[in-house]
DNA sequence: TAGTGGTCTAGACCACGAA
DNA sequence: TCGTGGTCTAGACCACTAG
């Protein structure tokens, strides 16, 4: 036949539930507001209730809806650009950075953290636990790892409270000579959920970085952040201004 | 009761079967090797297909699985390292990077590239496709955006294939003078997915770079990489060694 | 207690790749 | 042609939040 094809490859159902969605979102839905609930969104788009979900998890998955559980699904505030250096050479936690400090024990952390640090199999280094939080909300839960060789200084006994403060210290008295930084994807896991208040499985976006003095690895810092709400930054340059809805928008163009 | 509790917080099937499978894939398998297929594995489990499903597509997420519609579910090998700079200030497919030109044309971008770009609303562009291969695998489709302006000793006109080459050519002879680079979570649009060999909406990294010549922004390039076969690397020291298996046993631990 | 999203089931059909 | 993963349905029950 002469006529063109109309669609070699028909669309699926949540794929298109998807653009129509995300079309409302911008046009009808102010930041914030709440949607009808899933079976009513189900119901008036003729779907099951499974498809229409397939289409919201992605949505979320992009950072435009955020769902939680026994409240509802609303719409989501652009992303938080979240600067990850290397922003003027600096130790982890230095300068004006909001990092509160959860724990802080002296563990064998896992062969690979192991093999980062240059360390023993069955040596025990110094592990703090941080969240990060912007605008009040958690966007990055972190471990931190400092052998003991890196912070010889430090005073034996040390009460719980006092232990990640003085690990911290020692550590940004050191000459940071450079530092290596890898991102990929992950998901959630339990404790780090929580930390993030999302449910395990949540996808994260995973910071292994490590931090150089001496010519040698000094600490390493592996770093999940939310996906759905962070947007990481790198360079020395000023932040991005363009908002998310815009990107998005290009995106779609 | 003065018993402890079993589990306050059951854990999800569908959670409890991406562990076993996690262990069972680090045990039992090698990479490369196929799985059983999901009516086979959710029989053996015990569990319906979609519950099956729920935990593939996180191992898939993770980077553990790679699945072909009409093939089968194999081990995926472990996640590449990618580096995205900034490796000795260079502009993009500078050097012997394995960059693919897929096409160019000169068009108005979408508003959030424009903005970006500190162009005009209706000012078309240089708009360069390409791919990034490495080890033979398609691992980003990138759109480059170059404004006129920072070519201006382009010739008027340029033959199709001509003409990506010829824009390149004029905007790596220009002083790089810094860059800028935001890294977020996305999923592919159908044109992207085609160029990396996967369904539309499948889980990308969305790299945003800004490139500054003579305090403008010279240059913007929009590269979404496969999130489940890339790690991409920043800084300058050498790229990280430790095997994607490692750090998930890390993870785990 | 009522309403929300999260999990799970047992089917069905389709699109794709390889033999 | 056959087996694979991808999509979709119409239910059900559970965990959580708020009033």
């Amino acid at each position: 036949m002469g006529t063109t094809q109309l669609e070699s490859v028909p669309e699926p159902k949540y794929w298109h539930l998807k653009t129509v969605l995300n079309d409302a979102l911008d046009s009808e839905f102010e930041v914030g507001e709440i949607l009808p609930n899933e079976r009513d969104l189900a119901a008036r788009f003729g779907v099951a209730r499974a498809t229409l979900r397939q289409a919201l998890e992605q949505l979320e998955l992009e950072g435009r809806l955020q769902r939680r559980r026994g409240v509802g699904t609303t719409v989501a505030p652009p992303r938080m650009g979240v600067s990850v250096g290397p922003a003027a050479h600096a130790w982890p936690g230095a300068g004006r950075d909001a990092w509160e400090t959860a724990g802080c024990v002296e563990a064998v952390p896992a062969a690979a953290i192991a093999a980062l640090l240059g360390t023993g199999a069955d040596e025990a280094v110094h592990t703090i636990r941080r969240a990060r939080v912007m605008r009040g909300q958690p966007v990055a839960a972190e471990l931190l790892y400092v052998p003991r060789s890196s912070v010889p200084g430090l005073s034996a006994d040390l009460t719980p409270a006092a232990h990640a403060p003085a690990v911290l210290r020692e550590l940004h008295a050191l000459p940071l000579e450079g530092e290596d930084r890898a991102v990929e994807l992950g998901s959630a896991r339990a404790e780090d959920a929580k930390q993030l208040d999302r449910l395990p499985g949540a996808p994260v976006l995973v910071v292994t970085s490590r931090y150089y003095s001496a010519g040698r690895v000094a600490a390493v810092s592996v770093a999940t952040y939310r996906a759905d709400t962070c947007k990481l930054t790198f360079g020395d340059a000023g932040a991005f201004e363009v908002t998310h809805h815009q990107e998005d928008r290009a995106q779609a163009s």
